[in-house]
RNA sequence: CGGGGCGUAGCGCAGUCUGGUAGCGCGUUCGGUUCGGGACCGAAAAGUCGGAGGUUCGAAUCCUCUCGCCCCGACCA
């Protein structure tokens, strides 16, 4: 049977020749690759296992990410600084569980300049254990507390399973690392960067996030607790979109970090750290893409609008040109940045001039994510015009629509909004209409069946061996214990599984 | 790291069973006609068939090893 290797994608509404993408509905895991592959976000590194390079279309929404969290991060009071990528192999072993935790997928550098060295280095996998290293030589006094430091940075873990952004051998990230004199401090610390996570990913990136805490269970190894947002993805599994970690004092004690407190005695800081990583890119994709591609909410994108000229002559290709221009120099001294921001974000637009037919250039940009697209042809100008068509319809519009061009510039940045506003909206919904509250052991069997998955609210006896039987018996664990506001209010029922006491709901899922 | 699948031109694939020195679609380059949703005609460039070794007169094809990717598991941002 001679099938034409064409035929499958053609039939399902995608109808790529050039740039094949999967639909989602086909083949889920294809569709994400399809995805990054066709957007030229990034492609696997090849001649190093499990890692990536990230193209720069990819890079450039890292930089988005980086450029809004850095201006949140030094809002709260946070300097960035910046510590080796090795670190000496004893200190990973001083935090007992911290070892536990990283040993097994630490990439270690035995020689150097042609010799063995005397003690190894890892590469780093996370930074508590040199920071604390650091934290010890600078900090005396509780007049040195508190100190809040970030850095942005790479590190390396050397994971069994890699999947592009979602979880690489090496991947980007940025550590905050804070010292404090009470333990009071430190959770202040956690809650209030994880709402810096949750606040950034709803308003900059319209990703919806659950924010709760971890169970012991899933926990940073070393941390007392670890608070986190988690996200749905389109095909229902949940993504752990940002950590912020109550380090007690763990590390203190590992590293001998002491200080003087106000009344003279000498205790033990207490410490937290949080990150976000490329992996939030992953969730943007999984987010709001479609089968056509990427979708970017604005504030993500790293082109905000694609201007296609429509001609026939040399003479309307001229004219039109002229007219994209113009349009392209109103639309660039527009700032999206949010209100109070403490950067500019401007507008970048792009005049698709390539000598290759007009629809040719609409699906490539679509494929690409670009929000906006704005047709221009002779019509157009003849009535001072422009044809505008978003990369989904919403309520900023939808099919093709004509604009005046005066009025098109003057209400681009409310369109803009207005387009971030609805994908958090659709967002939103496509989560509330997947979540479910479960009570029987049956309805959860039938609800994550096969590799089905969802956001399910579900009682839980709060015990490690419930847990641990309920992710043998079906791959779904508990994404988090939600936090005031966050799912259903608490309300005392039976545990889903064993039947005991629960004091509340907390979210289960099958995740990345 | 276990099980399965796969690596052939930039992308998607055929050819592998049954060895005979590489092909298709799209893309790319050049010329022309086109241009408001993936144009058409003509010409052309592009592959050490993932890598190494072996069998053979001859290997994309058979054998061994190795690297990498994808899916499913165990482990994790």
């Amino acid at each position: 049977m001679a099938k034409k290797p064409s035929d499958e994608h053609e039939q399902e509404g995608g109808g790529k020749i050039g740039g094949k993408i999967a639909t989602r509905e086909a083949d889920y895991p294809q569709w994400y690759q399809d995805v990054i592959r066709e957007a030229e976000l990034a492609e696997p590194a090849k001649v190093v296992k499990g890692c990536m390079v990230i193209k720069p279309h990819g890079y450039a929404i890292w930089e988005k990410i980086q450029r809004d969290l850095d201006a949140r991060f030094k809002a709260t009071g946070h300097k960035n600084a910046y510590f080796p990528v090795l670190i000496p192999q004893s200190f990973i072993t001083k935090e007992a569980e911290h070892v536990e935790g990283f040993a097994p997928e630490l990439a270690v550098v035995t020689h150097a300049g042609g010799e063995k060295l005397e003690e190894p280095y890892v590469i780093r996998p996370t930074s508590e254990t040199i920071i604390g290293y650091y934290f010890s030589k600078w900090i005396e006094s509780y007049r040195d507390l508190p100190l809040l430091v970030n850095q942005w940075a790479n590190v390396m873990r050397w994971e069994k399973r890699t999947r592009m952004f979602l979880r690489t051998t090496e991947f980007l990230w940025q550590e905050g690392h804070t010292a404090h004199a009470t333990h009071e401090d430190g959770l202040a610390e956690v809650q209030r960067m994880l709402g810096v996570y949750g606040d950034f990913a709803e308003e900059v990136m319209a990703m919806p996030v659950i924010r709760g805490e971890k169970t012991a269970s899933e926990k940073f190894a070393g941390a007392l607790t670890s608070m986190c947002i988690e996200a749905l993805m389109q095909d229902g599994k949940a993504l752990q979109a940002g950590t912020s970690h109550d380090l007690g004092q763990n590390f203190g004690r590992a590293f001998d970090v002491q200080f003087q407190t106000e009344a003279g005695a000498l205790d033990y800081v207490w410490q937290t750290s949080w990150g976000v990583s490329t992996r939030l890119i992953g969730g943007l994709i999984m987010t709001h893409s479609d089968d056509a591609g990427l979708v970017l909410p604005p504030r993500m994108a790293p082109i905000h609008a694609v201007i296609v000229p429509i001609f026939r002559s040399e003479e309307e290709h001229a004219a039109v040109l002229v007219a994209a221009e113009r349009i392209k120099a109103a639309l660039s001294d527009l700032d999206i940045a949010p209100p109070r921001a403490r950067y500019r974000d401007f507008i970048e637009v792009v005049v698709d001039d390539r000598p290759i037919r007009p629809g040719a250039k609409f699906y490539e940009w679509e494929r690409r994510g670009v929000p906006v697209r704005i047709e221009l042809g002779p019509k157009d100008l003849a009535k001072g015009q422009v044809c505008v068509k978003m990369r989904v319809d919403t309520a900023a519009g939808s099919g093709k629509e004509f604009v005046s061009e005066a009025e098109f510039i003057a209400t681009f940045t409310a369109r803009l909004a207005t387009f971030q506003a609805e994908l958090l909206r659709l967002a939103r919904e496509r989560m509330r209409a997947r979540e479910v509250t479960l009570d029987t052991w049956d309805e959860f069997l039938a609800t994550f069946a096969g590799d089905k998955s969802t956001f399910a609210w579900c009682h839980w006896d709060g015990t490690a061996e419930t847990e641990a039987r309920i992710k043998e018996e079906t791959k779904v664990t508990i994404r988090c214990i939600p936090l005031p506001g966050q799912g259903p209010d608490p309300q005392p029922g039976v545990c889903i599984r064993s039947g005991r006491p629960s004091p509340r709901r907390v979210l289960m899922a099958k995740a990345y």
